[in-house]
DNA sequence: TGTATTATACTGACCGGTCAAAATAAATTG
DNA sequence: CAATTTATTTTGACCGGTCAGTATAATACA
């Protein structure tokens, strides 16, 4: 019973993250999200309290996505220029898989400053960025490959240089530029953290 | 005539700019762009095509102003440190200041997948980046403190680390951090550069 | 006076949210 | 187990309100 509750939750959410590709975080109607959700327009308004409260939801479930995805990724290896490999790779995977991940977080981002909720959302995804960032600098580190004085200040570089690149290559939506961004990211960040062969 | 119009027209973008920075680029509607420019509903309509005229217009003036006042900050300085530092200090010039004209860009960039003008427009805005990066660049080669292999990639990555920088300062929304992002900005695209002294 | 500009009233489309009724599932009972 | 009652879920029509764009009236100005 609560079990089927979880799974019309997670189906609307699903169908305002497809309508949110689609037409846009703002133009989106509950209308829009029950098409795609394939039921009726009551239905949303049944299982949140309003509109607002599926996009609060939905912005927290896509950026706890995108970590948890992000920290499986480096998690799985062993040096630090493998974990920081594994991470822009992750970041970078494939322009049709996570294009629409980030263009929503956009549009997401665009809207911070007018909700406080999302922008205590975005903050914890933020401080677990920053997170990811630290462990690889500290394997780095202890591997003698990296020259970092402040590690927070360099982890906070590490993810500026990640949305820096992910935003431009979006902007320019050209699915020839998603290697040249990937690997440029890449670089730079290894300048950031003057690594050494 | 000719020339109240266009102050006419300037006046109503100014509001629309006004407008967007208090309530969000979605939720403008053309009775604010009024209400701002202090002049009746109908005037937007008759100064331009519609509503949606009147922000290409905008996004347009905001990046064209922001590029300007950029390349006249860095044309002032002689030295590639010098340039560099303008730059930055342009681009952080202070929270109140440029907050809003980044605020209303980031609205905009989060529209540019919805709308090929502003594709085009943000286009134009990152060739206008990319050439402020490359003077800066040939400037340190010059003087030999920057080892840069590829110029167009190191240019493309300082974009990437102001842009990333600002959007990350932008969201956690803290006065206090405005230098914090200005110097990790500024030390990073340094290191980007493998500046030596 | 006539043209350019501005103010105001209006229209039609659309949207979020509500709600009563219908449908369905679950529980109770004889 | 079948009949009946009760609880839960779904539907879609509807309402109040907003907005972009239009039409028209009023005003300024040359």
């Amino acid at each position: 019973m609560a079990k089927k509750a979880e799974q019309r939750r997670k189906q609307i959410l699903k169908a305002a993250f497809q309508a949110a590709t689609e037409k846009g975080y703002e133009s989106v109607t509950l209308q829009d999200i029950a098409d795609y959700a394939d039921v009726s327009k009551g239905v949303t308004n049944y299982y949140f309290k309003n509109k607002s409260d599926v996009f609060t939801q939905l912005f927290e479930w896509i950026t706890t996505r995108i970590y948890e995805k992000e920290a499986a990724s480096i998690s799985e290896q062993e040096t630090a220029i493998g974990k920081l490999e594994a991470y822009i790779n992750r970041v970078f995977i494939s322009p049709e898989e996570n294009k629409n991940f980030y263009r929503v977080y956009l549009d997401f981002l665009s809207q911070v400053k007018n909700n406080d909720s999302y922008k205590e959302i975005n903050q914890k995804f933020y401080e677990n960025c920053w997170s990811i960032g630290r462990e690889i600098i500290h394997q780095g580190l202890e591997e003698e490959i990296f020259e970092v004085g402040d590690v927070e200040q360099a982890a906070i570089s590490i993810r500026c240089m990640i949305d820096g690149s992910l935003i431009q290559w979006l902007m320019r939506d050209d699915a020839q530029l998603h290697d040249y961004y990937r690997t440029t990211c890449f670089e730079s960040i290894l300048k950031i953290l003057q690594y050494k062969k």
